[in-house]
DNA sequence: TTTTTTTAACGATTTATATCATATTTTTCT
DNA sequence: AGAAAAATATGATATAAATCGTTAAAAAAA
């Protein structure tokens, strides 16, 4: 993680954003920016929390393990994204880990400063909760997906979810490379599992595929996969 | 669900509790009391959403339907808990339901109310920040464990997190009564492999029964099965 | 109290999904 | 460019946990 000198948009930046105009140049002296190159860790589980991240450019994937071989991620975050707030007001070790599946430019600002920022700026506080509760909103409906919804329908739900997220290609392709290992990650099942189940969904016709990227033709047919039980 | 009068105890109070002394006052006049039966609904998945809840006694539980037949509990909310609040910013519609397990005296302040003491009280603005962040900590752990753990291990999660919640009774059994099938729906399992997990963990002297109470004898070894891959 | 309903107990069977094994292709590194 | 490593593809097998079926016990309602 290399740290770089950029020149900063204040319009995608989640602080800047949200925060009063007088605050921004406070900010801009505070904040660090990295470089983060494809696979390189941000942060693990057990590290230290030092501060809070922002998504400038790239994707991070957001992931938590499962003794040594399983791990699940949680959510990508992408451009003007904040990630590693969960560690706040915590005991000061990460939870979860943090690592880039595209390259790009992460922004940070140390947890004293932010917690500043949080006094000061009303606003960004009330913004700030908003976007927890949407958080955990989707992480309990995530949590109750794992536990009944069959491994079809997670790999639906990942994938409407995904292409939301990212939307498309100029050529209909959900708009992330993704390992089918980290698809399986994020599905919350095995890599061999998913292959099967997006090879049937090939098959029926929901899915078109062009090496990694992914293409939903059925988007009636993947919802209803995400409804009721099969 | 009765509308019920009673006497305000501003200490357990989740509002009054991270509010302004000047504000109190307001709450108190805006807030209504209802009293609720064991088992009795307090809002399901799909309805309106109006306010938000605070539990002044007895236990509520937060659970999520998968079609018809199950369902995940998703944490309980015990004396002084906020629940009903992931409902906030979001699209007017509950995404969860609320159930009383224990009978108990639940308050009531509606959205705008809410919104309004937010704006007006930055502490409890903070405070209500920190006590998310630390609800998505415990529902992303939920979501590995469901995804990775072995039934065991969530049982034995469930038990040691409801012992830490409700305390023990004076004879050492974990101070809440809950059916098999809560304790299930909690676990993220079927009645029968909780019922059959249970039996194990009796035959290995990790917990005693009583009638539904549990105590747990063996706390170590029982931590021992949340932890790594058996 | 008696009846009805709900919750609990527990064995048998099935099924979804993980695990294992191995070949092949693609990416990354030197 | 060539070697090493990682990611992908796919079948065979194992197993955890769900589903089904039935009986028994406890609560709740009449």
């Amino acid at each position: 993680m290399k740290k770089v000198s950029i020149i900063e948009d204040t319009d995608t930046c989640f602080l800047c954003k949200n925060c009063l105009k007088e605050w921004i140049p406070t900010i801009l002296a505070h904040k660090k920016n990295y470089k983060v190159k494809k696979g390189e860790s941000i942060f693990k589980e057990g590290d230290a929390v030092k501060g809070i991240f922002f998504v400038n450019s790239g994707i991070v994937k957001v992931h938590k393990r499962w003794g040594a071989e399983k791990e699940l991620i949680l959510r990508f975050a992408s451009e003007g994204m904040i990630f590693g707030h969960r560690a706040l007001g915590g005991d000061g070790i990460y939870t979860i880990s943090a690592t880039a599946v595209q390259a790009g430019i992460i922004s940070f600002v140390d947890t004293d400063f932010f917690e500043t920022t949080l006094k000061v700026n009303a606003d960004f506080n009330y913004n700030l909760l908003m976007f927890l509760i949407h958080d955990l909103r989707v992480s309990e409906q995530k949590t109750r997906n794992v536990a009944h919804m069959p491994v079809k329908g997670r790999v639906a739900d990942a994938l409407i979810s995904l292409k939301n997220q990212f939307g498309l290609t100029t050529d209909g392709f959900i708009n992330i490379e993704l390992s089918r290992q980290d698809l399986a990650s994020f599905s919350g099942a095995t890599y061999e599992t998913v292959f099967r189940v997006i090879n049937e969904m090939v098959q029926e016709k929901l899915l078109k595929l062009s090496g990694k990227s992914i293409s939903i033709i059925n988007h009636d047919k993947l919802n209803k996969l995400t409804e009721e039980a099969a």
